[in-house]
RNA sequence: GCGGACGUGGCGAAAUGGUAGACGCAGCAGACUUAAAAUCUGCUAUCCGAAAUGGGUGUGCGGGUUCGAGUCCCGCCGUCCGCACCA
């Protein structure tokens, strides 16, 4: 008897969907379409086995849908641009270009042995002048669009690697890579108007039924609307009034004084003739942006001597302190501070010695501030203290409401909605990125690039031995005619940050060799996206820009309307895990252990160089510096990819993270040689029992209908437990032969999707008609799914005390009968009567006592 | 600080308000074998019991709604995640 070898029906079976072309996808009117798409990798050189449960995952909808009739896209390319190939060239002195096509052909090389119904015609990588020309083109267009513009920003600045740095890419206040202070530094940079959009953006959001709702609540705080009061304050030297915004223009009563940002105009105005000033603010500069450096950050006040009158009473005046917590890019970069009711407040104005004036009081206790300001929730009553709108006791929010009307109606504010959501700065100091296509002309300024000179290419000629931006010292590059006038003029040298290249890959693929970023035949078949899938970490920025993008491209002409949302459905899937083992040296740094180095019994684990025990973390992110990473090149080795394949979508639900045990991964190995071993066994008997045929019959399509709504609703784990179970019921079956070459031919079409290649082979051993790839979904015979009797539990008072086994369509009253005929009911009625009796047909009786 | 999710056997986990623990791992027993591996069969929440189509307990804790709650509601505790000087 032959053996189950994966690695020859994988090889097999790839090479004939090769050669029919099986998921080559072509325009078609005629047949409904289905995008699926999995967010593509960055090429670092290796395929990791959460890309593999990605891509599984991804697979089984596509394969799904295919034999459901749809006409499915479901391409792959790769996210090529980025700081890791540039820090490859500075640490060996390769060139990003050549270490990053060679990561991506090796990277091809590993996704191709695992069996994804992908059509690699339309690959491509962000990398290519063919697709980040096309990228140029939108640039210019959304340029034209008002969608872009130039201005200056504070940035984190790393002053050895002279480059500027993600808030990402900034620990503990130092540049991740050279360890250097990071400073914070103005400079004139691209931005998309993403804030242009924040409301649209976050509506939006409601009709996106199909996205995870964490997701969109996440995307929600990130945009971050609020509502409230913009008004000025007059100064009492007649100088220009300070504009504040508020959401609490209700404890205007309790103000203590206006504060300006270190960056607002009055700040730089009265630095430059105040040099106490300036030093303030340079001090107020040190230190990052990011929310560590932020949150540890000493709160630092100047008082500027300046005084403004308080909009109730020309009266009251407000001393105006210059404070480094107040951000210049939210609201108007200045504020009033109540303390009263605002802890950051309070702490700023004990610290400088500022009264503290109470607006409002709790209505038990009315005390007033005295450790902790008093900050209800915006829905609880409260007393007012002398409240200019009228009230005494009111809700917060019907107070902020009333002050917004009353400030309206006097005329000294307006209400106004803020988002938190900033314009995406674009601009990064980097060789390895998509140029930005546009010149700099001492006559004419910015002038953007004649499209017909797209793409502007990279030069290939560049060094990385010293640090900043290779673009900026080439001889060369820089020079080119003024688009505009044609005199001599220096080309832009920043490029794009990645994220606009991820921004709309999904729509390229529609047509991946245009020679426009889209084409409109294409866009309107596939777009939208039905079915993304991808990892959580990219729940904000990612999905954030890439609905951004398509609302700009739709401006612009590159998108139909209907791809504003580009996305119909997202699904966002966990890790893969493995445990880690570790001892600690006696100076208490730990060393880890590969899993080959250590043997586990009774759920702990030992050396097996010495026997010593050592410690498991289990469910541990996969890290290099762990030694817990497993290669899916070792598992396809020795299990071959449908075992990869099976187990990655085993065990754990998809949206939740999967350790990865050998022990596990053993298994689906075993269970995949046990259905083929049956496969065998079947074509290889004789005939069987026929009276068994009905009731096998009946397990087989309840496991079509099962498996069918396990697919449908990304419940692969509860799909592939009842393969399980209809495999093990199928291999004690004495049914008749037809009967179980039915079965297992099902069981295979079931199996399909997540383990195509052993389908196919079973498909075809037991004389299937053409691929099986092309075949269509099994469906589930209504009339076999009910059975003629059921077994009801009869519950007393609710707990379950006996069963009775009757015809499926009897009548409650008859049910109700029979169950209280049952021995374990009258002991219990002991004579007496029931309370009540609950019948629910075809589930439970309870009879109550 | 703000927002959210989750909490079920030794482990990963199932369960439209209707028999909690499907399926898998691990474990135990048996068959095959000279033996082991592989394979196959059976058992496996927990306590009492020799056993029982015996009984008690049981889905983080405390209450509530319901004939009936892992599931719905209220309050705690714990774990994880996201955001955070946002006025």
């Amino acid at each position: 008897m032959t053996t189950y070898t994966p690695s020859e029906i994988e090889a097999r079976w790839q090479t004939a969907w090769d050669k029919a072309g099986t998921f080559k996808a072509l325009r078609d009117p005629s047949k409904p379409k289905y995008y699926v798409l999995e967010m593509f990798p960055y090429p670092s050189g290796r395929i990791h086995i959460g890309h593999v449960r990605n891509y599984t995952m991804g697979d089984v909808i596509a394969r799904y849908k295919k034999s459901n009739g749809f006409n499915v896209l479901h391409p792959m390319g790769f996210d090529a641009f980025g700081m890791p190939a540039e820090n490859a060239a500075m640490a060996s002195g390769g060139h990003p270009k050549e270490w990053t096509y060679k990561n991506i052909d090796d990277m091809v090389e590993q996704m191709k042995p695992m069996g994804f119904s992908l059509d690699w015609e339309r690959m491509f990588a962000t990398c290519d002048p063919e697709y980040y020309g096309q990228q140029q083109a939108l640039f210019l267009d959304f340029l034209e669009a008002g969608l872009v513009y130039r201005k200056n920003a504070v940035v984190n600045w790393d002053p050895i690697d002279m480059t500027v740095l993600a808030n990402e890419q900034v620990i503990d206040g130092k540049g991740w890579r050279s360890g250097a202070e990071v400073e914070r530094r103005e400079l004139t940079q691209w931005f998309f108007k993403i804030s242009d959009m924040a409301e649209e953006l976050q509506d939006a959001l409601n009709d996106l039924d199909d996205w995870p709702a964490k997701v969109r609540l996440m995307q929600e705080n990130w945009i971050g609307r609020s509502r409230g009061l913009e008004f000025s304050f007059e100064r009492s030297d007649g100088g220009d009034p300070i504009s504040v915004y508020t959401t609490r223009p209700d404890t205007l009563m309790g103000a203590s004084f206006v504060g300006i940002s270190p960056d607002h105009p009055l700040a730089k105005e009265l630095a430059a003739t105040n040099p106490a000033v300036q030093t303030f603010r340079e001090d107020c500069n040190k230190g990052g942006t990011t929310a560590e450096a932020l949150d540890t950050a000493e709160k630092l006040g100047f008082d500027t001597g300046l005084k403004v009158k308080h909009p109730l009473d020309p009266n009251w005046e407000l001393p105006v302190w210059i404070a480094n917590f107040i951000l210049m890019d939210y609201g108007t970069g200045a504020i009033f501070a109540c303390p009263a009711h605002d802890q950051r407040d309070l702490d700023f104005c004990r610290k400088y010695d500022l009264p503290v004036v109470d607006t409002f009081f709790d209505l038990e206790n009315g005390a007033p501030v005295q450790k902790d300001a008093f900050v209800p929730p915006k829905e609880q009553k409260v007393r007012w203290v002398d409240h200019f709108a009228g009230l005494t006791e009111a809700t917060g929010q019907d107070a902020i409401d009333a002050t917004i009307t009353f400030a309206e109606n006097a005329g000294w504010g307006t209400g106004k909605t803020q988002f938190r959501l900033r314009d995406w700065g674009l601009s990064r100091q980097r060789y390895w990125g998509c140029p930005i296509p546009v010149v700099h002309c001492d006559d004419c300024g910015v002038v953007p690039e004649k499209k017909e000179n797209l793409p502007i290419k990279l030069p290939d000629d560049v060094s990385f031995d010293i640090p900043g931006n290779p673009l900026d010292r080439h001889p060369t590059w820089r020079d080119t005619p003024c688009p505009a006038c044609g005199k001599p003029a220096k080309r832009e040298t920043d490029t794009m940050d990645t994220f606009v290249d991820s921004s709309w890959y999904f729509a390229r693929f529609t047509a991946p060799r245009a020679e426009t970023p889209t084409e409109k035949a294409d866009v309107e078949y596939w777009m939208n996206v039905d079915q993304y899938i991808g990892g959580i970490e990219h729940a904000i920025l990612h999905l954030l820009y890439s609905r951004f993008f398509a609302r700009a491209m739709q401006i612009t002409g590159h998108l139909p309307e209907k791809a504003r949302e580009p996305f119909n459905a997202l699904f966002t899937q966990g890790m893969v895990t493995h445990a880690i083992y570790k001892t600690q040296r006696q100076d208490g740094r730990p060393v880890y252990y590969y899993p080959e180095e250590v043997e586990l019994r009774d759920g702990s684990a030992f050396l097996k160089e010495d026997g010593k025990e050592v410690d498991i973390v289990p469910s541990a992110k996969m890290s290099k510096s762990k030694n817990n990473v497993v290669d899916p090149m070792n598992i396809i080795e020795q299990f071959g990819a449908d075992t990869a394949r099976w187990f990655v979508l085993s065990d754990s639900p998809p949206e939740r993270d999967v350790e990865w045990t050998a022990a596990g991964a053993e298994a689906s190995y075993k269970f995949l040689n046990r259905v083929w071993t049956l496969c065998q066994r079947i074509s290889a008997m004789e005939d069987g029992d026929s009276s068994q045929d009905v009731a096998l019959r009946k397990e087989l399509h309840k496991a079509i209908h099962d498996v069918t709504m396990g697919v449908e609703s990304f419940g692969f784990n509860a799909a592939i437990a009842k393969l399980y179970a209809f495999a093990n019921i199928l291999s004690k079956s004495k049914a008749s032969k037809p009967a179980m070459r039915e079965a297992i031919m099902t069981l295979a079409q079931l199996m399909a999707p997540m383990t195509p290649h052993l389908a196919e082979d079973i498909w075809h051993h037991h004389g299937g008609e053409g691929l099986l790839a092309n075949a269509p979904w099994p469906k589930a015979d209504e009339s076999l799914l009910v059975d003629d009797t059921v077994t009801l539990p009869i519950q007393i008072n609710g707990k379950r005390r006996a069963e009775i086994e009757v015809p499926a369509d009897m009548d409650k009253a008859e049910v109700e009968k029979i169950a209280m005929a049952t021995d374990a009911v009258k002991k219990a009625l002991d004579g007496g009567s029931a309370k009540k009796v609950i019948v629910v047909p075809g589930r439970i009786v309870n009879v109550v006592v």
